[in-house]
DNA sequence: AAGTCGGGGGC
DNA sequence: GCCCCAGACTT
């Protein structure tokens, strides 16, 4: 067990550092606790420089949370392509309308009825309400677990439960009474600025002079690292079938599961040497000819390798579309949600094509 | 407690 | 390759 020093200790001078040198982003500053709460929900496993790159074109999108619960799912998804965790896009979605539905579009001030919208957990609790309107309540992200684990000297590993109470606790006694909003922000620019996960820059810290880590030379041993899923690899076909206008087939996945109702290319489980049979047989369903192999694609999710081998067919202009698949045009993929896999593939299947544009 | 769920960037 | 990221949710 650890024994944390007074709260001020710690937020005095913190947040003198976070007048210096926090970091601006859009959201910050903001009153209004929907693009808050947006830029939280992006923000989730997300690297901020990725989230900054959604964040305004979303909103623009979707100015108000009335106008985000009356759009289509779809079109959220499609606005969320490429940015990953597709399941925090559903959430948001259906958050919005819960919000606008019981609660009259205002965002509740209450955590735990915060905290009942899909999506929202004790983080983004506490990350909305004490930005917009400077509530005590404490946030725990991988920043916060990093700055605490050292300056407190917690050594075990932050998955496990035990620990992740003590670290909640810890966030909870640090957090001022006086500016809990700026001091979480201020947390969490620290771990991403100074306090990072190697190479700290200890030198610059605000908190050098109490961090047990750093008198006991242990900064690079904690946080403890947490226990990883195995990779699974996995080898796939995905064929472009086009028709003589220039629209090919793309399908809608299973509404659970990875990349969840999500749009792909026709695809199917082969390794390298059933690959051609595969993809010929996906294009026969189509009465596609002119089968062409062009490319591998590869795509690393966190626990799952995919290699597809794209191919390219022609046909399917007898084909009507089923509920689950549609003949797009190019400039109709912004419509779409369609992910990163996707994306490389049929750029692969079209690179040729692409080229003479 | 462990697994699922994306994608990108650093080393 | 491995690690981590302004986590939440299911099993």
């Amino acid at each position: 067990m650890t024994c944390a020093p007074p709260a001020e200790t710690v937020a005095a001078p913190l947040l003198a550092w976070y007048e210096r040198s926090g970091r601006q982003f859009p959201w910050r500053g903001l009153r209004d606790p929907y693009p808050i709460w947006v830029s939280e929900v992006i923000l989730q496993q997300t690297r901020v420089e990725t989230g900054l790159r959604y964040f305004e074109p979303f909103l623009a999108r979707f100015p108000t949370v009335q106008v985000l619960a009356a759009a289509s799912e779809a079109e959220v998804l499609a606005a969320w392509s490429g940015l990953g965790f597709y399941r925090r896009a559903r959430n948001l979605h259906a958050g919005a309308r819960l919000v606008v539905e019981r609660f009259g579009g205002e965002v509740p001030r209450d955590p735990e009825l915060l905290g009942e919208l899909p999506g929202v957990g004790r983080y983004t609790v506490g990350a909305i309400l004490s930005a917009a309107f400077n509530q005590r309540l404490p946030i725990l992200d991988g920043n916060v677990i990093r700055v605490l684990s050292r300056v407190f000297l917690v050594e075990g590993a932050p998955d496990r439960a035990a620990v992740k109470r003590e670290l909640w606790g810890l966030a909870e006694a640090v957090l001022p009474h006086d500016r809990p909003g700026d001091f979480n922000q201020a947390v969490m620019d620290l771990g991403a600025t100074v306090c990072t996960p190697t190479g700290p820059r200890c030198g610059g810290c605000p908190l050098v002079d109490l961090c047990r880590a750093v008198a006991e030379g242990r900064t690079a041993d904690l946080p403890a690292p947490t226990k990883r899923a195995k990779v699974v690899f996995e080898q796939r076909v995905a064929v472009l079938v086009q028709r003589e206008d220039g629209r090919f087939l793309l399908r809608q996945r299973p509404p659970s599961g990875l990349l969840a109702s999500l749009w792909e290319l026709p695809a199917d489980e082969a390794d390298e040497d059933a690959a051609q049979q595969a993809a010929e047989d996906i294009a026969d369903g189509f009465a596609g000819g002119l089968l062409a192999a062009c490319g591998v694609v590869e795509h690393r999710f966190s626990h799952r390798h995919w290699t597809t081998r794209v191919f390219r067919a022609r046909g399917g202009d007898g084909y009507e579309a089923g509920p689950l698949e549609r003949w797009v045009a190019l400039a109709e993929l912004g419509e779409l949600g369609l992910p990163t896999v996707s994306r490389k593939a049929i750029e692969a299947a079209l690179a040729a094509q692409l080229r003479l544009i």
